[in-house]
DNA sequence: CAAGATTGACCCATCAATCTTG
DNA sequence: CAAGATTGATGGGTCAATCTTG
């Protein structure tokens, strides 16, 4: 016994200080594939076939219902992007001619974008192409199993939410 | 009746030329959601704590378990990133004292890289971390939701690879 | 010629600093 | 002083071109 106890003493003393959680690891590294291969999949389709892309697509897209057009923070708050990177996705969106820059009525700060006809064309016919990939990469399933898979993704996303709360008060 | 046949008639042709797939879409934005959470708060907190970017992180974890080494190429297929990219990376990694270059045995055109020891220290420390960093991502669920999320998202990954390997044969 | 690595042009992202205006 | 936008430094990603070596 007094060549056991000391092993059995090592990996309790591990154990406390830190527990294994290859389940969770696991989990997270299948999810990440998951994002990650549809992800690149999409911006290779929307450079080839449309020579986009996914960061001026989402511009674009967030543009797409807002006829009177949207500031540049109001953009950047909604892509969850930083201010400096949205001046320069839109410096090259309107070299594109996608979108065009109009003075803010009442705040002479801010700068205001909209979409240009021809940039409205040519996202419709993008986002018609982008929803029937997404339908494409999800064939393989069952309309239940998307319908469970999204409630264990909205399971999660509030798991994720209430880590990241935590952070702040350790 | 004159009236109601010509907007049926529109919605089925609409949906012959593009049937909806709302369900789909909603699916693909909550995983992206969720992914993207995650990797952000990774990013944020191996910045804080560690002063490291989450691709030296990657970067690291490929070489710790091969003692002999790798060739740049290697690393460049394992984390499925360009060429160009791993020449960058190497550098700054070399710079910070993380790892070093050393010429391929047998291969005068390759390098090779491997941890050094202090390099291999400080990549512990910061994967210990990140394992306890995901078990709490995901602490909201159950061991059986953990489970039948991993089922379903296998599933998924085999969906997206059918869905890549159609896309070269249209 | 093909494969390993590097380089340069370009795009996307952050942050910190700055300028203008409310 | 706050807020909206821009700029510059830096890091990470791609691709195409190049150089060396198998």
């Amino acid at each position: 016994m007094d060549d056991v106890a000391p092993v059995l003493d090592a990996e309790t003393k591990a154990l406390e200080a830190h527990a294994d959680h290859k389940a969770e690891l696991r989990l997270w590294l299948r999810l990440l594939t998951c994002a990650t291969m549809a992800e690149a999949e999409i911006r290779r389709r929307l450079r080839e076939r449309f020579g986009v892309t996914l960061p001026r697509f989402d511009l674009l897209a967030q543009l797409e219902r807002a006829d009177e057009g949207m500031t540049l923070g109001e953009v950047s708050r909604r892509m969850m992007v930083s201010n400096g990177n949205v001046t320069g996705l839109v410096d090259r969106l309107v070299e594109s001619g996608h979108i065009e820059r109009f003075a803010a009525p009442n705040d002479r700060r801010a700068q205001m974008i909209r979409l240009t006809d021809p940039g409205r064309a040519d996202f419709r016919r993008m986002a018609e192409a982008h929803e029937d990939w997404i339908a494409d990469f999800f064939a393989g399933l069952s309309a239940a199993e998307i319908e469970r898979l999204m409630g264990l993704l909205g399971r999660t996303k509030a798991s994720l939410r209430s880590a990241i709360a935590r952070r702040n008060t350790k």
